[in-house]
This record gives C-alpha cells, structure tokens and sequence, in this order.
DNA sequence: CTCAGAAACTATAACCATTATAGATTCGGA
DNA sequence: TCCGAATCTATAATGGTTATAGTTTCTGAG
C-alpha cells in the first residue's frame, strides 16, 4: 500500500475517531460537521470527500464487511446446521446481542443504540447487505436470488438488530424472532 | 368546525396540493419548499408548522388513518378469517397492490415508489403504525403487546410494502411473503 | 531522475432545509 | 365587546451538503 493510500486511511480515522470521541462527550446533535473537522484537522470539504453519505456515516465503516461476514457465515456453516440457524448464531455474536466487547466498542454501541438517526444509519447498512444474503441462501436452498420468499428472508434477518437492538433482553429477542421466521405464525385462537 | 379549524385544512391542503403537483412536474429534488410555499401562498415558517416532519411529509397524512385501518381489518375481521389472512386482503388492497384507483391516486403512488426519500417516509408512516397493529394482534392471539413474537410479526407485516412495492409483480411478491409469514421457512437443503 | 497527471486537500461561497424570534392578524369564547 | 390563543408573517440564524477553482502531494511512465 502507498504512502498515499495510508495516508487516506488515516485520515479517514482521524475523522472517525475525532467523531466517536465527540459524540460520546456532547451527544449526535450537540456536535457540528465543522467541529469534527476541526478535530481532525481537516477541511469540510474533506470530511465530505471521506465520507459522501453525512454526518451519520463517520463512525460507520462503508458495509462491506457486514456483507462478506454474512456471506461466509452462510456458506461456510458447519455440517448439518441449517442456513437460519447459521444466520441466528452470527448475529447473537454481533453488536446489540453480546456485552462481550472492548469497553470502547461497547460506549459505540450504546451511542448507536440511542441516538435514532445512528440506529437508521446502522439499518441501512444491514438492508445494503440484503442482496448479498439472498444470493448466499439461494445458493444454499435450490431456489433464485430473486426468489421473493428468498429476498424477504434476508430483508427479515437484517432488520432483527434494529427490532431486538433496544429490547431490555435483546438476546431473549433475537432468539424469538429466529423462532418465528424458523417457524412461521402459530395462531392460538381467541376463546369464542 | 369553525371558521379556524377550516382555514388550517384548507391551508394544509393547499399544501398538499402544490407540493405533489411540483413533484409529479419537476421531481422532488427539483423542488424547494420555498417554490411549495409560493405555490400555496404562505410563508415558509407557516409550511413548518404544517408539517413539522419535513418536505417528504408534505404529501402524506399523519399516519392515524392507517392505524385505525388496520387495527378494525384485525379486529372486525370475518369469521373464521386467521389474523394474517386478514392482514393479507387488506394489504393487497392498499397503494402498491392494486390499480384499481383514480389516475390522480396512482401519480401520487408512481411518484412515491420512484423517489427514494419518499419511499422511506412512507416506510416510516407504517412502522408507526407497529404499537397499534401489535395490540390488535395480542388481542386476537392470547399473548402479551409487548411479546416479541407479536412485535416482530407486526413490524415483518408493515415492511411489505417497501419490500414488495417495487417487485415486477407487487400482487405476487405480496402472496409470497404472507406464505412465509404463515408457514415460516421451509429449507429444502442443497443435494451434497 | 523527472515530469505529467491523478488524487487528495483547501478556502470560499453558495444552496437548501429547518428552527428561532418577534410581531401582526384573526378567530373563538366569555 | 374584549381577552387570549391560534395562525400567519417577515426575517435572520443555524447547520448539513455541494460546487468551484486552485494548491499541494504522490505515483508511475519514460
């Protein structure tokens, strides 16, 4: 790698950094893109150059690795285990689901989960890896990409960390949530 | 109503009315809300305090009308009828579904699923309708509001439309994703 | 090595949505 | 009739985002 490219990637750290740091001290809103800017000791022009997708997308890596990180917890599951189960694992492991973490990671988390224009930033991560899903699963089940149930599917598992992330037992939830689509609704009729 | 009560509609409505007529002509980015405020003849600050969510809320409703509407296709559902059939035939009478409207309603609709912040608004509309739509589905089903299966069934219910809105065939990839709710998913795994 | 061009960066100025302020007008009810 | 509240207005400020045009820094070809 260039010294060119390093020095990019700095940059963007720099940026990412300068913007976690603020916005754990002052709160998403209480921080300006100039601020962070200064911090970083770039232009705002720059900081827009960084990152093209706003102020939400600092702390934000570009989704990339959500995608081939599904990708391969699909395809390379272990023998026998089924493609939802495989899913219900790796996501149990992931941010909202596991207190497991470097406590800097967590002060992340915690801001995202709290600050809704961070927690849709994160949804629209999760759904630019639908694509990327529903062709592992077809792969996986005989059937097309653009399979609807194979497209909803995946559509279903990727919203889970945004509708079990703020549950007081987010793990209860995401293990009920897996059981449903495993499943499908069970209705027990009202008494008459 | 008095004197007032019409005044503010009508000034809401003229609202409406100018914005979705600049957007079908000029797209919703070629449109400020200066330009709709003309339109309408009021002032800026007064289109805010109309619409206190935004430009994209300039052509919808506050969302109450979907709530109420879905809420009664639960509860006043036939005999007979499961919750998710209910939920079924009245979705598949709704904007994205069906051609069956007025060429006036289906510009609104086009414009709606060909612009992207549109769109998620409309997403937005629907997820707030998430508390209601639980409650009446607790209702029918013995289990708690707050259960996450209920939760999470209401939420995979009013994602349809975004889901399916823009599919080649919405009436179809409507059918499919209601099976899957119904009977959850079914592998059938790849020969080895 | 050198130099031409690409890439990254900068300052500056614009644009637009949104909010705040302060004041004017209109309406409803007592 | 008259007070208070709701609506509307003009105006200015804030903050995110983009466009422009020019400067510096790196890379790779010759």
């Amino acid at each position: 790698m260039g010294r060119r490219e390093r020095k990019k990637a700095q940059t963007r750290r720099a940026l990412s950094d300068a913007a976690l740091r603020l916005f754990c001290e002052h709160g998403y809103d209480g921080v300006t893109v100039a601020q962070i800017a200064d911090e970083a000791d770039v232009s705002i022009a720059t900081l827009f150059a960084h990152v093209p997708d706003g102020k939400e997308a600092l702390i934000f890596d570009d989704g990339t690795e959500r995608r081939v990180w599904l990708a391969t917890a699909v395809r390379d599951r272990p023998p026998g285990q089924s493609v939802l189960e495989a899913l219900h694992q790796c996501m149990a492991a992931r941010g909202p689901f596991t207190n497991d973490l470097p406590p800097e990671l967590r002060r992340k988390r915690d801001l995202i989960v709290s600050t809704p224009a961070l927690r849709e930033y994160s949804r629209k991560l999760w759904i630019a890896s639908e694509g990327a899903l529903a062709e592992a699963i077809a792969a996986e089940s005989d059937r097309a990409p653009s399979d609807m149930t194979v497209r909803a599917l995946a559509r279903y598992v990727l919203e889970i960390p945004e509708l079990a992330g703020t549950e007081p037992d987010p793990l209860a939830a995401l293990n009920a949530i897996f059981d449903l689509l495993e499943s499908g609704w069970r209705e027990s009729p009202k008494e008459a």
